[in-house]
DNA sequence: CCCAAATAGGACAAGATTGTCCAATTGTCC
DNA sequence: GGACAATTGGACAATCTTGTCCTATTTGGG
């Protein structure tokens, strides 16, 4: 249900907020979130466009992100590449219902709202600080990382 | 975030329990619900496939539900076009964390969890059933429509 | 100034999604 | 059996998603 473009870049996101405020290349973030780099390196370009992170050309330069991890939701990460879709007007096209969706678009739209909502409420700092026996990323915390 | 596919399944759906139990053709169903025929035509193939409608061929033949619309969940139309994708094991592919998702993963699964709750706990006797302005389908009821 | 590191972006390709069209098949009714 | 009504399924096309590759362009450091 969420495409692989929104998974890479949270993945790429997390990472980055795990490394904040330093910044990363695009294979340094393909490599640790099993991205493909090319790729990655679209996805990166959508949220550079989208204000999301920020990057800088040259030795030295990399990806990060424009916000402090406490200030960055995951909803706005998802909105940069691809919004969330939710069902303002009538998908039928009768313009006379606007707003008033019908019963079964009400619901699907109140899904979607959940999830804007469970987005819009979590922060990566949240993400990071979580005590969990599996870190971000599925992987070894990059800080306690020692070979790769 | 909900394809087309799921768009359409729903639509046609809705509209089979609004005249359920009679039998309503391909053709019918594409007009009251806005969808392409031919590709409607394959949508139903596969709720067909699903088990989730029957067809007849024939004169007087056409789709009906396998269920009364009191026992048909809006989660079963959905997973029966296309499943929603609960992420059960990490994606990164780290065997190793298999049930244990990072908590990256855990809130983007927790959302779809949310998602796939409200589909299970709404039967289309229920979305049928609830008083509006706008009539499922965002037209007037079938039952009432007196053109077209 | 020149080199090396890094992003930016264009061209391309495979596959999935969405959509169309047509022939074949199945079924009902006379 | 014949005519008609309906689904089934195959072939095809357009567009989007995902992915790769290669060439520019920018930038910092000797």
């Amino acid at each position: 249900m969420f495409s692989q473009t929104v998974e890479y870049a949270l993945r790429a996101v997390v990472h980055l907020a795990a490394e904040a405020p330093s910044a990363r290349t695009t294979d340094q973030i393909a490599d640790a979130t099993r991205v493909p780099k090319a790729y990655l390196s679209k996805v990166l370009q959508g949220l550079s466009r989208a204000g999301v992170v920020h990057s800088q050309r040259g030795i030295g330069g990399g990806m990060t992100l424009t916000k402090a991890p406490a200030d960055l939701t995951i909803l706005e990460v998802v909105n940069a590449v691809e919004p969330l879709g939710r069902i303002r007007t009538c998908p039928l096209g009768l313009a006379a219902h606007g707003v008033r969706l019908c019963p079964l678009h009400k619901r699907m739209d109140n899904a979607l709202a959940t999830v804007e909502a469970a987005f819009a409420s979590t922060t990566l700092a949240e993400i990071l600080a979580e005590p969990t026996d599996s870190p971000p990323l599925c992987e070894n915390s990059p800080k306690l990382r020692v070979r790769r």
